[in-house]
DNA sequence: CTGTTAGCGCTTTCAA
DNA sequence: TTGAAAGCGCTAACAG
């Protein structure tokens, strides 16, 4: 039974069918343009079955161009988003027959060959860019590469292809639920606006602010690193200003966890003295203290989207940048309410 | 300058640099045994950088029947400890010159086709397998495809590989720091021991208590699915226990999570009536509330072996299996006091 | 020192 | 209806 050896080949499948690799071919892979007697296409199929033929991916790729492999660079420490990302893109390509090549970008301005290798040495057919951390610059080159591409929530007109949600529109979400509750002093915990999507939801905090005909305070509007210790200390900057917003929104999940932290530690009860609203939900969010009021984007719809993108990309179909209007969802749980 | 045309191959860079393409191939590759003339060898490397060479993946993996890429099989939604570990094996692998593909198992029986065709195509040169939801009989099956693997914290003597983590000991580190704080009535909540290193993790609790001269009461070990939902129920349940416990440890960090939230909701103050303990470290751990107090794995360095004892079994090298020994740190934080 | 060539496993003309 | 053969880009004998 166990077939240690080496694998087997096509040339294998047609000996034991008594045909030609030619035809064993074009009968495994479903030509249509195959006239063949019933019987002998019967022989074929039976052989290859029997001896549990798998065609060698490397050879095929080669002969024909195409990998079936699908590359996306993604910021894995981004859990709270990335793990929906992830999954979500691994499953719609693999229902189209490809497999995914992964590459972290935790220390990416350190890691050009391993990108590289992804890239130069044809080993995907098409590439997803899920990381912050890729520079526009690496893009361009990608370009120029002309390796098909789309990017992850991140739109660069003019030189690719992006599958985004509304963040803007999501992060007014936020604001309006809290402008209804009746607060007119919010403030905002920013990110850092060099990024793309992070200045599309600091522009939806002012226009959610605007639209509730509120005034936003500079001194309420906090930049910050996103990793966990600077959200922390920043948030806590933020809640020791004088005056200071009754309430607040995060401009993503992961950062949402020390945030709330932080508001805590400034000795507030949530939600009564400080209300806090997370952009983007997270599976963790029902458990904490309180429970994080969030705003849920369509991120796994947006992943989907993405794959497809790639895929009508790199089947040679115009394909264009897709915004994914699926409206954001407030799940209202404990950290929200009226202002004291 | 944008090449958008065909790839260079090893052909042109030959043609250009008035070689054949044996002995270009040599040289980029660092065949020690060639004997060229240092000029010869420059004109080569001048060529090949001018073009902006790069091999050809899937023909060279073709050649050498040998693909450079590793594979795992892992389940994303497990994010707490997996984002560690995906990061690590992917630059460890990297660093070695291979790429890594990637397949989740969030629907694992329904997705047999996805896992045959990284097996079977011969994509990958080896696998890396880090999720409990692969069957022991997928894995026996492996092993008759000859396909070289490593489990990553699963042990199956006999059958494969593995690289792990001490979890008995972590867990009674953790048991050991209730009971030197003075808890004589400790709970657990045990995850599913169907899977064999959630089994380890029961076996150190056991050895934990028995080793502080503690009893354990059954009502107080709770067998729990991983999902969060059943953690906070069932959590819920054992601190509606009569009497019970003044701590309790949990098996996984994503687990604590909910469990943490199940106390606060029982109506019990953490630390003071209530310690709570989870195996495993998370990077959110910190800003929980109250801050919680783990035992921290070397998961990254099992990773790191993992991949090494891999390479060393593609290598055709006897590779044994790996066990980390070292120390589980207990990280206190501030979920953690003497009883009541 | 360097070039020619066979062949990895597959698909696809082209001919029979 | 079917088979022979070329060739995808590379490496490694083997010749020269």
């Amino acid at each position: 039974m166990a077939t240690t050896g080496r694998a087997v080949r096509l040339a294998d499948v047609a000996r034991a069918a008594g045909v030609g690799t030619s035809i064993a071919s074009r009968v495994l892979n479903g030509d249509p343009t195959v006239s063949i007697r019933l019987e002998t296409r019967e022989r074929i199929l039976a052989a290859a079955r029997e001896l549990r033929y798998r065609p060698n991916a490397f050879a095929r790729g080669l002969k024909l161009a195409r990998t079936m492999t699908l590359g996306i660079i993604a910021n894995v420490a981004y859990y709270h988003e990335m793990a929906e990302i992830l999954m979500t893109v691994e499953r719609v390509a693999a229902d189209a027959g490809y497999v995914m090549l992964i590459a972290d970008t935790a220390d990416f301005v350190g890691r050009g060959e391993a990108y590289h290798r992804l890239l130069l040495e044809r080993r995907v057919d098409g590439l997803l860019i899920a990381s912050i951390l890729v520079t526009d610059d690496f893009v361009k080159e990608l370009k120029e590469e002309g390796l098909p591409f789309v990017l992850l929530n991140r739109r660069l007109p003019g030189v690719g292809l992006s599958a985004s949600v509304d963040d803007a529109r999501g992060v007014q979400v936020a604001v309006e639920h809290l402008a209804a509750l009746g607060h007119a002093r919010i403030g905002y915990v920013a990110g850092q606006t060099s990024a793309e999507p992070v200045r599309r939801r600091l522009a939806g905090f002012r226009a959610g602010m605007r639209g509730a005909g509120l005034t936003v305070e500079r001194a309420w509007v906090k930049e910050t690193p996103p990793d966990d210790e600077s959200v922390f200390r920043v948030t806590r900057e933020l809640l020791g200003e004088r005056p200071r917003p009754t309430a607040i929104v995060v401009w993503s999940p992961t950062a949402a966890v020390p945030a709330l932290a932080a508001a805590r530690q400034s000795g507030l009860r949530l939600p009564e003295e400080l209300s806090v609203v997370s952009y983007n939900d997270s599976p963790i969010a029902v458990y904490l203290d309180p429970p994080l009021t969030t705003v849920r984007m369509p991120l796994g719809e947006m992943a989907e989207r993405s794959v497809e993108c790639l895929l009508r990309t790199i089947a040679g179909e115009r394909a264009s940048s897709v915004v994914v209007r699926t409206p954001p969802a407030l799940v209202e749980r404990g950290s929200t309410a009226p202002p004291p």
